[in-house]
DNA sequence: ATTTTATATGTTATCGTTCACAAATCGGTG
DNA sequence: CACCGATTTGTGAACGATAACATATAAAAT
């Protein structure tokens, strides 16, 4: 048995009333007699209706559906992000269209914004963790469209944006390890074009300076756990006397711990090793990884709620922090006296 | 400068031509002589112009848009698939609606599906990797629109699927340490409801019939590094004389060396384990992680091709099994000599 | 040159909804 | 009992595209 769709006209004859009727009832309008708007949603209910949101767009010129452009979702951040975006979303009535992009540079975002264009967007969420964005022209590819920027740097105010302070976080790292009495230390950081990466790598440099110290070493990585296994021998080959790591995030903190213990280092004993994330897996590390817990469902929770207060209230735009905290596991360790 | 979105009308008047030469244009169709559809494509050009989805899937009923109804998602290997169906559809034209579902019961499929009635959906892609659906009523709430099932078990032949021969896989873990010599194997499988956990189950389950053994325990964990620890010390608790472990995913995996660490037990040389997914961090762990490959990607790219095939050109449905392997690294030995 | 056929373009209705406005109904008042 | 303002309901035109049909123009066949 295949059903017809039915429409706002099956409703209305159903229930004998007028089209426009049947849509006061569905929005809620004040001017309906209770009787008639009981009639209406049983026979509602009866046709098994459902608005068609298409009709609902053209019509009234926006619809009740949020664009979300984003890069990297399928990363551990980005998807528990992306899982609550849409759920928050869901449950006050916003459909969420997503769009991934598959590199992260301006250009990609344009061609994702473009195509949300077609769409009749309430609100588009960017998690784009890009750093020095041009916001004029994003707000030009949004047309008029509210846009809030979700872990994106940027000083211009007329833009919304949330974020985590990540270069607290950082700062929180890497003061630990200099309270621990470590002097000796080296970086891992993330993929230079991220913004959560380069903020990283701020926050360990200014708590540095602030302690009067210098980074041993610099390096880059991609994320990825072989990244940080890959780097982390080099490091040791080079034979630089670190005595702290500090890493841009737990999966590459996990690389590493393995070259160390390769190499058999012990850690904390020899070396201690801070991570980035929280993720589940972290604590059953070798040994426990000290890391710095990111509240990622908070930040999207977060953009979708001063989105929808932006689109919905006509709110003056604002922007959030979210702020990290650093969870002290077994990784680390004050420094070992030498000799 | 606010632009106002242009439509198929103002790109007429720019190109001096009808407004249905412009749709001819959009749609590629046949009959437009060349320098028409040069001159419209210049207006377009100019006014920037983007075809509006909702008038589009209004006058048409039909629309280059797929439903996406999944579950966990933030998971690794379901926000792999996702990322994957999003940028494949995306290139072959189709917006990707997604719906989350926060519980994986039918009730929350059927709300989920309801939804999606309100769009103008072209296809339907579910993730709900449950056991036992009921197809029938499943096609009901589909309401004549295609669907696909990813990683849901069915014998009703009427309705595609694709999935991933995870009995299979877990036949393959399951033999390699039987050919290791093991005979006293403990089984961590995931939440019953997954229909992915039962056929990882049954996997073991086959491969330890077919040598005549049987599982000394089977625990059931919540696929989270958590469970996996808190079980496994559970497991060494009640002292039973396990010589290996199955675990049905990597995370848990994790847990359960950490456990072992913890008491002391030498992964592999007192007792071997495997996992299941094979996340990148397992190649990590400590030690290794032997497991069984899922190629997550693969999965949600043949799912959505399956999917517009069936929409585009008719084809009678058909399903897809995708064929895991087996990945051997350190965590699994051949069984302890006795004495 | 005239008819036929194919190609190229235009015209009008339509999808399901909302919007602006018009009409009908209601109880209460003079 | 006619009249009024407030509430409730109905009418016709959008929205931006496609579909079906009609027409004009160009090329081919007679």
């Amino acid at each position: 048995m295949i059903k017809t769709r039915s429409s706002i006209h099956d409703v209305a004859a159903r229930a004998n009333v007028s089209h426009q009727t049947v849509s006061r009832v569905l929005n809620h309008h004040v001017s309906v007699s209770a009787k008639t708007k009981a009639a209406v949603l049983e026979a509602m209910a009866l046709l098994d209706y459902q608005p068609n949101r298409a009709a609902q767009s053209l019509s009234s010129q926006r619809a009740k559906t949020l664009g979300v452009v984003g890069y990297g979702t399928s990363y551990y951040g980005p998807a528990q992000m992306l899982a609550q975006i849409e759920q928050a979303s869901r449950a006050r009535g916003y459909a969420v269209v997503f769009i991934g992009i598959p590199e992260l540079n301006e250009q990609e975002i344009q061609r994702a914004l473009l195509e949300l264009r077609g769409h009749f967007i309430g609100g588009i969420l960017l998690i784009a963790p890009l750093q020095g964005v041009n916001t004029t022209q994003l707000q030009t590819w949004c047309a008029g469209v509210p846009v809030l920027l979700i872990d994106t740097e940027t000083t211009d105010t007329t833009i919304s944006s949330v974020t985590i302070d990540q270069r607290l976080g950082a700062q929180l790292a890497a003061k630990h390890l200099i309270d621990l009495g470590h002097q000796k230390i080296a970086f891992i950081t993330g993929p230079q074009r991220w913004n959560d990466a380069q903020l990283r790598l701020e926050g360990w440099q200014l708590a540095l300076d602030q302690a009067g110290l210098q980074p041993l070493s610099v390096q880059q990585g991609d994320w990825s756990p072989a990244s940080g296994f890959a780097l982390t021998q080099e490091l040791l080959a080079s034979r630089l006397p670190m005595t702290a790591l500090l890493i841009a995030n737990d999966s590459m903190a996990l690389g590493a711990l393995w070259a160390l213990h390769e190499r058999g280092i012990a850690v904390p004993h020899d070396i201690s090793v801070i991570g980035f994330d929280d993720i589940p897996e972290s604590r059953f590390f070798h040994p426990p990884l000290t890391t710095v817990q990111q509240d990622f469902k908070a930040l999207g929770l977060a953009s979708l709620e001063t989105l929808l207060d932006t689109i919905e209230s006509r709110h003056p735009r604002t922007s959030r922090v979210i702020v990290p905290q650093l969870i002290t596991r077994a990784s680390t360790a004050p420094v070992k006296e030498i000799g």
